[in-house]
DNA sequence: GTCTATATTTCGATAGAC
DNA sequence: GTCTATCGAAATATAGAC
């Protein structure tokens, strides 16, 4: 490995030859990492020569960050709003959203990939977090102050407490997954269940 | 990549040359990953010749196979007896020693390592999680069981309990050193403390 | 822009002297 | 067991025709 530098040039829209070589890139780099994938498999995933994607993209590296610029406007978009659901019904759709994300095999990958190379590409773990998580947690912690307001829930620090809460979704079966451990007896259900019901315990309006 | 096999014969007692390899494997292995990590810079950083280190270990796989051993025999020693500890207290303590482990940048790269390497080779998140995790999950619903035993907590399944604890340690700081992000104004203290109330007014006994 | 063909480097693994 | 030297495959990147 020589220069490593991801690019940070804005999103581009790409069209034609440039969108198939991109998610053809996609796919290898979330499921093999940045080293284990070569050029010449990108070029045969997406059906051009390996001079085309050089003529896309100038290095590995830049096709690279185009990939995690890519991959993390795809996968987190908006729940809808929610703010007149009592806290038990809202916190239980919020959580089957972020559970249908964090069993998802392709988010899963990704999220292996982006946790590998943020390590020798701080800016990755940015961009990425940045353009997916953060976004979620702003508004689950929206939510939660929002309650607050209303005098259903009493959240002190409603960002904290967000980020708490989708911590506690990974526990069990995304857990399993993400260490390559087969599938426990723990249902998804009951994991949101779980963690629905410990906010609510920890964050129950005074009495 | 063609053939991968991480080799699963026991660990044994290594010495002299054997152990410079190892130790300069595993401190590749862990940064840089297997398919980043190659065996001229493990020659190189070990101080010695790449035939030597082929004499040792047969193949690249056979060697990331014994850094995955070795690493995992290493960080995870056992917490102190804590069963007259009341809740707040032993909480605290265990906590304390978790977020130790979780802010170790040795941890973290090992962490990203296995989490990376094990979609290609799930052993790897076996090996690692049966010799390291899971053994420090057992101990705290092992504590968790025992409270509930005397009374002075309740919860109804403390193996699971116990997940939902060492993950609520990981907002904040470990999250974001992950990353590859800033370290952010929340003290890991003030983690430990939340996560603790959490679990407190979770699983308080009923009254 | 896109291709075929290739230059150049680096990789995993081995041969053979000591 | 350890070294130097090297092989063959595969990697990144480029040259040049169309």
């Amino acid at each position: 490995m020589t220069t490593r530098d991801a690019g940070t040039e804005e999103a581009t829209p790409r069209h034609g030859k440039a969108q198939l070589i991109l998610e053809a890139a996609a796919e290898l780099f979330c499921g093999e990492g940045f080293a284990g994938t070569s050029m010449d498999a990108v070029a045969a995933r997406a059906g051009v020569s390996k001079a085309t994607v050089y003529a896309h993209f100038a290095t590995k590296a830049l096709l690279f960050g185009a990939v995690v610029r890519h991959v993390a406007s795809v996968y987190f978009d908006l729940p809808p709003e929610l703010s007149d659901l009592p806290p038990r019904e809202g916190l239980t759709v919020i959580a089957r959203r972020c559970m249908d994300l964090l069993l998802n095999p392709r988010v899963i990958d990704t999220y292996r990939m982006v946790v590998a190379e943020s390590r020798r590409l701080p800016e990755v773990g940015e961009t990425f977090f940045g353009a997916g998580p953060a976004f979620g947690l702003d508004r689950v912690g929206g939510y939660l102050a929002e309650q607050t307001r209303r005098g259903t829930l009493a959240v002190p620090d409603p960002e904290f407490a967000a980020e708490l809460f989708i911590n506690m979704l990974k526990v069990g079966p995304h857990s399993r997954r993400l260490w390559g451990l087969p599938d426990g007896e723990r249902l998804p259900e009951a994991v949101i269940d779980q963690a629905v019901n410990v906010m609510l315990a920890a964050f129950a309006p005074k009495a």
